[in-house]
DNA sequence: TAGCTCGTTGGACAA
DNA sequence: TTTGTCCAACGAGCT
């Protein structure tokens, strides 16, 4: 191998240099380095928001590698072809990239490393995105867990590695391969929302992410534990977004979470095991791939849940106009912030299965299409643990109430009167700004009654505790 | 191996 | 208003 020639850094979610080991793998072959992202058919499929968003922290990205003196790249197609022609191009005999556990991700990974490989060109893939590798953490019988406390016990007392310092130069190449401009890729399109609006509310980059966590530990980490479940209160730290694109890695997390604990800071602890859900839905991902698509538990593809999402009740809960505020505010909430409170996601996720008999896929495909921190792993997790046919022994009795719920946890209405507009004479910015965000042909305004629930919650709760308890496997 | 304990996030109702 | 109890049954994980 020429010592000279460059590696190709294939960058994906992982848009960071503090704590990148891909990029210190590609910092210790010693040579000029190509950072190069491909908008290939993965993500192109993104739903909307997460195209979106990620494309502006793709361009904070390249930014942040301009001012260090490099580039980003951008080319768009197979990204076989696409790294075959680059080391084609520049004369890269090495390629790396951050490792991913998705099944189509891994699919399109396994064919890229084997067509490179087989052209000679050393091809690895890097530990970036995760804390601790899927197959390292194995219980005492050497299989997966499928049980988050056990999983956290499992690793809580673990050793983990140091971070590594962000690079103050890269090695560059003689000469640049050629780029396109990725504002011509236009990612903002599908978002048939004001993009606009959307904007004022995320946070991108890793300079904002370390803010952001800097300010959480400072502060709200003291109150987490006792106040996280609020969703009207700045209790969390809306970190998901940055982590989602790597702006930030989970490791930075769990280091600096356990500073804060040693620091005696109540709900440090929490806040870690948060991080490590997060490790567990990977690890889930990585050992049941079909967790995606197909119910995990076996049998419940045949629960008789509704699937089809042209039903009126379901564009109503896609709509946000159920006529129950707590499921009608969560819902503004991801529509206008790209964000959704975690309680919140609990309780609309468990109306649309329990309530609303619907389908989980429908719940998921949406989420997709408006979270800025959608992530493959968490969503499916999430809405099966919800739906009941996945990871969990939760009991079939545990339906959410939506209204016990709001007054639960949000006794002041704060959450309610911030995206509830209708029925009241001076609605809130953030409630209005929802009817300018959605599309006009959803015929939505803030002036009309607000609607009657599309189903009664002792009527929908009593059906799905029928049906649950009727399952016949 | 058999037995034991426990399961992130609840609701309804009675006292 | 708050607190305790029950709502099934099972599978995971440990000892």
């Amino acid at each position: 191998m020429s010592e000279k020639s460059p590696v190709i850094w294939w960058v994906r979610r992982e848009l960071r240099l503090a704590d990148n080991p891909v990029l210190q793998n590609c910092i210790e072959t010693g040579r000029p380095i190509i950072p190069v992202f491909i908008l290939d058919d993965v993500f192109e499929t993104y739903g909307a928001c997460p195209l979106w968003r990620f494309g502006l922290g793709a361009a904070h990205f390249a930014e942040t590698l301009n001012a260090l003196g490099s580039r980003l790249i951008f080319r768009k197609g197979r990204a076989s072809d696409v790294l075959q022609a680059l080391c084609d191009e520049t004369g890269a005999e090495l390629v790396r990239w951050g490792r991913a556990y998705d099944p189509e991700q891994v699919k399109r990974d396994t064919g890229v490393k084997q067509d490179l490989t087989a052209k000679g060109i050393d091809a690895k893939s890097v530990a970036a995105h995760l804390i601790f590798e899927p197959w390292d953490v194995e219980t005492k019988t050497g299989t997966f867990y499928k049980v988050y406390s056990p999983f956290w016990r499992a690793i809580k007392d673990r050793h983990v590695a140091d971070l590594i310092q962000a690079p103050s130069a890269l090695k560059t190449p003689a000469k640049w391969p050629a780029s396109e401009d990725i504002a011509h890729w236009k990612l903002a399109d599908p978002m048939k929302r004001g993009a606009a609006i959307v904007a004022r509310h995320i946070c991108v980059g890793e300079e904002a992410a370390r803010d952001r966590l800097d300010r959480f530990l400072k502060d709200a980490v003291n109150t987490y534990k006792s106040r996280r479940d609020y969703p009207g209160e700045p209790a969390t730290s809306k970190l998901s977004e940055n982590l989602a694109w790597g702006e930030i890695s989970a490791r930075m997390l769990w280091h600096l979470g356990h500073r804060a604990i040693d620091e005696g800071k109540h709900g440090a602890e929490h806040f870690v095991k948060e991080v490590v859900w997060r490790e567990f839905a990977y690890h889930l991902i990585w050992h049941t791939p079909h967790i995606v698509d197909q119910s995990w538990r076996e049998g419940w593809e045949h629960f008789p849940w509704n699937e089809d999402d042209t039903r009126i009740d379901v564009v109503a809960w896609k709509t946000a106009r159920t006529g129950i505020p707590f499921v009608d505010a969560a819902l503004r909430e991801m529509y206008v912030t790209g964000h959704m409170h975690n309680r919140a996601r609990m309780v609309v996720a468990s109306y649309l299965t329990k309530h609303m008999m619907t389908h989980w896929r429908i719940g998921q495909a949406w989420f997709e299409d408006c979270l800025i921190d959608w992530d493959p792993a968490a969503n499916a997790m999430g809405w099966q643990w919800t739906a009941g046919s996945g990871p969990d022994a939760a009991p079939y009795f545990r339906i959410f109430n939506p209204v016990t719920q709001l007054e639960k946890f949000d006794r002041d209405q704060v959450y309610e009167h911030r995206w509830i507009a209708e029925g009241l004479s001076n609605p809130s910015d953030t409630a209005l700004s929802y009817f300018k965000a959605v599309p006009k042909s959803w015929g939505l305004t803030p002036d009309a009654d607000y609607p009657d629930p599309i189903v009664a919650l002792p009527d929908g709760r009593q059906r799905a505790l029928d049906a649950y308890q009727n399952r016949s496997f």
